[in-house]
DNA sequence: AATTATATCAGGGAAATCCCTGATTTTCTG
DNA sequence: CAGAAAATCAGGGATTTCCCTGATATAATT
């Protein structure tokens, strides 16, 4: 039988998709059973259609709102009434706005158009293996945001004083492993002092213990790193 | 003595200026010192000049490189050679990656074009004290944003195979607040094994203890949360 | 003036972590 | 197939955390 993955390639200029079949082509575990110029043409191919993986062409910006077909609405589209499909988008723009808002709309793999075949081969078989994929250039843009936003945290939430200073001090040098005879010596209290506001972070934040504690404080913002 | 907060305002409509001097002039702590229309005229009236605040429109859009002087140039510039002025950010784009960018920049303050002036005269008041400010429309942004990044860390960075799936598995139940005892029983394995594992990650992570090595894989996305 | 939150300190014991040196089996990879 | 990495398990002891019930002083808030 034929395992090879069965693609759908959507994307409106005939250069980049007889250009794509063509890479594509070079991999023996990958087979483009069909192509489209537009969302409406995928559409009515669709019914019936025997598909692995559709490479989704972003081929509208989508900053403002469009006439629901753009690849945003396609890709909605496509995961709700053919879930089986996994979408692999492919696009010039790879601002976090967007890649954030294409793969919550369904896609698993986020790959720049800037990325050689061989990434876009990569993703194929990543997503179609169930696994979500994103491309490296865009990975490393994605990673300096995140963590910008981390930074941040704390001014995007208004939680700034859940933990009082000198917990916080205690915190921080929890989370950096001193141990409480450490961080007595480093603050020059005493180590009950210590256990004490360790005991009372970890029951205002109601977790179970400094592990968990240290969990908390990060998924929250509290950590500086 | 006048002790109002001295805003500066770049701007490259004469109309916006107008309007926000004079929305700003309702607030009886604020006062627009002075005005210019591009990059270069700001530097130009800046030696001498007694600036709190610097209200800058990001006038170009700064995705492609640009002539140095765009709006994130004028930010560094000023944010180099005059750290004591603060900067908010006024702009009709915001998404994540331009926030980032003229945060990272030196900008202690953003305001969305579509905030009201209320927002404004919040973001030149919090950046004069020394807090940063995003305002409110942003905020819902980057959070969002946020809280898909969290979702995907572990896509982004190349480093999924840092912890082993059961190393991986051990390490989520001690985030979650479990001791060896409990997670021997959740995975039904001795508590020795558990030992073996945290201690093979904290070796790994070159971390002092599972506090530290809580913080280390938070920061580094390996955490589900 | 009374309450609340913060920061400091104490004793004592149970529980858990940490550290060391081992070992066996399986699975993956070159 | 050999070697590496992963997953499993063990004993024993040093160190630390965790938990309990306290206490005192200060500062902020109502």
């Amino acid at each position: 039988m034929d395992d090879r993955i069965k693609v759908f390639h959507l994307e409106d200029y005939k250069i980049m998709r007889d250009g794509i079949k063509f890479l594509l082509s070079q991999d023996p575990g990958i087979v483009v059973v069909g192509e489209a110029r537009k969302g409406e043409e995928l559409i009515e191919k669709l019914p019936g259609a025997d598909i692995d993986v559709l490479l989704l062409d972003i081929y509208l910006d989508g900053m403002e709102e469009q006439s629901s077909l753009d690849g945003f609405g396609v890709c909605e589209y496509v995961h709700q009434n053919y879930p089986a499909i996994k979408i692999v988008a492919h696009s010039v723009y790879y601002d976090a706005d967007r890649v954030a808002r294409i793969m919550n709309n369904g896609a698993m793999g986020f790959v720049s158009k800037k990325a050689g075949y061989e990434e876009l081969i990569e993703a194929i078989k990543s997503v179609h293996s169930g696994k979500k994929y994103i491309c490296k250039e865009t990975s490393k843009k994605l990673k300096n945001i995140n963590e910008f936003l981390e930074g941040i945290v704390d001014t995007l939430r208004g939680e700034k004083d859940f933990f009082s200073q000198r917990e916080k001090d205690v915190l921080d040098l929890l989370a950096r492993g001193f141990s409480t005879k450490n961080i007595a010596q480093e603050l020059f209290i005493t180590e009950k002092t210590v256990e004490s506001h360790r005991k009372n972070m970890v029951d205002k934040a109601r977790v179970k213990n400094t592990a968990e504690l240290i969990a908390f404080a990060s998924a929250r913002g509290f950590l500086k790193r």
